[in-house]
DNA sequence: GCGACAG
DNA sequence: ATCTTGTCGC
């Protein structure tokens, strides 16, 4: 984990955005054993709870798993969003005792105004391999076509930012981004292996089913 | 000024 | 995110 620092201002949090973003690397990740899935629930007030689970790809059991409760120290703001989920997420990520091979994020990686989404956040600040995976989109996109696997790209400015990926035939798309140390292909591919049955993958459904169930 | 805006 | 009734489907 390298050093890190959470602000106070919203211009303070864009420049720290800016000074990581450089830091986001897009490769062919390893051979992904174990997906770790991040969400964040939210209970009274400004109480949140962070749940991390960690599945064994092939399988799709879950292996480990971590909750931390806290309070959001910071508001949400559309663009900022890693500010606010990041510190507890980070947090039950440290109580894992299964370094997993990479982090599916809820949100975005590089689908982001300043292509720094939560995904992006968490892989630089933990070193690990990291996707982003969005119930809504971040730019804009075509329909993809019905079927499960197809998928068309999500524009953000000129650039291509990530895909509309069709988990399942005939359901909404999600929206998949890069988040670091992966590349798009190889995070819609880990996508579609995660989601057999539903449209969110499973490391996102037994993470946000962690934290809403836990006292 | 108006609309858009991850969770 | 969360607030909420009924409804469709496995």
């Amino acid at each position: 984990m390298i050093p890190h620092e959470w602000p106070k201002t919203e211009s303070e949090a864009v420049a720290i955005q800016e000074r990581l973003r450089p830091l986001v690397r897009i490769e062919e990740p390893p051979p992904i054993r174990t997906a770790a899935g991040l969400d964040v629930a939210y209970r009274d007030a400004d109480e949140i709870v962070a749940a991390v689970t960690v599945l064994d790809v092939t399988t799709l059991s879950v292996v480990d798993s971590a909750v931390v409760r806290g309070m959001a120290e910071f508001p949400y703001v559309p663009g900022l969003f890693a500010f606010r989920e990041a510190p507890p997420l980070l947090a039950a990520l440290g109580e894992l005792s299964v370094r997993p091979d990479v982090l599916v994020c809820d949100g975005q990686g590089l689908a982001h105004p300043r292509r720094f989404g939560l995904a992006c956040h968490l892989g630089v600040l933990a070193d690990l391999p990291a996707i982003g995976v969005g119930k809504t989109a971040m730019g804009r996109y075509e329909p993809p076509g019905e079927e499960r696997g197809e998928w068309s790209p999500l524009r953000l400015d000129d650039d291509v930012v990530g895909r509309a990926l069709r988990t399942q035939s005939g359901v909404k798309p999600v929206f998949v981004s890069v988040g670091h140390r992966c590349t798009l292909d190889a995070a819609c591919d880990l996508v579609l292996r995660l989601s057999p049955e539903y449209r969110l993958p499973e490391t996102t459904r037994t993470a946000d089913h962690l934290g809403r169930t836990h006292p």
